[in-house]
DNA sequence: TGCTTGACATAAT
DNA sequence: CATTATGCCAAGC
C-alpha cells in the first residue's frame, strides 16, 4: 500500500472539532511515521476551497507552521480560535488540552 | 526518468 | 532562542 496525498487527507479529515494534531501525529496515522514532511507538503497542495480542516494540523511546538506568506497564518489561528483553542502569550497552546488524542 | 522542492522533526551547536 | 545538518520520499518538472 502506498501512501500518497490521498490518505494524508484522509486522516486530517478524522482530526475531531476543538482537537489539533501535529504533523508527525499525522503522519504515524497515516501510516508513514516520520514522514512529517509528506504531511505538510500535501497540505500545501490544498485548495483554498477545500472541505479538510487544514488548520488543526500544526508542528510539534504546539505552534502554526511559519510557512510562506503571514496572511493565511492568521487565518488559521482565527479558525483554531473560532473552534474553542485558546491561544498562549506565545501563540502557543497546550498540546496536553487540545493535542488530538486517538486513545 | 533523474533532479529539485517542501505547511516538518529531531539533535547538535 | 537561532542556525545548521540530516532523515525521508511523493509530486512536479
Amino acid at each position: 500500500m502506498k501512501i500518497g496525498h490521498d490518505e494524508i487527507y484522509e486522516v486530517i479529515a478524522r482530526i475531531p472539532s476543538r482537537r489539533v494534531a501535529t504533523y508527525g501525529q499525522i503522519a504515524e496515522l497515516a501510516g508513514i511515521p516520520g514522514q512529517a514532511r509528506r504531511v505538510g507538503y500535501a497540505l500545501s497542495a490544498l485548495a483554498a476551497d477545500t472541505s479538510i480542516p487544514w488548520h488543526r494540523v500544526i508542528n510539534a511546538k504546539g505552534m502554526i507552521s511559519p510557512r510562506s506568506g503571514s496572511g493565511s497564518g492568521k487565518l488559521q489561528r482565527l479558525l483554531l480560535q473560532k473552534e474553542g483553542i485558546v491561544f498562549d502569550s506565545s501563540g502557543r497552546f497546550d498540546l496536553t488540552r487540545f493535542q488530538w488524542r486517538t486513545g
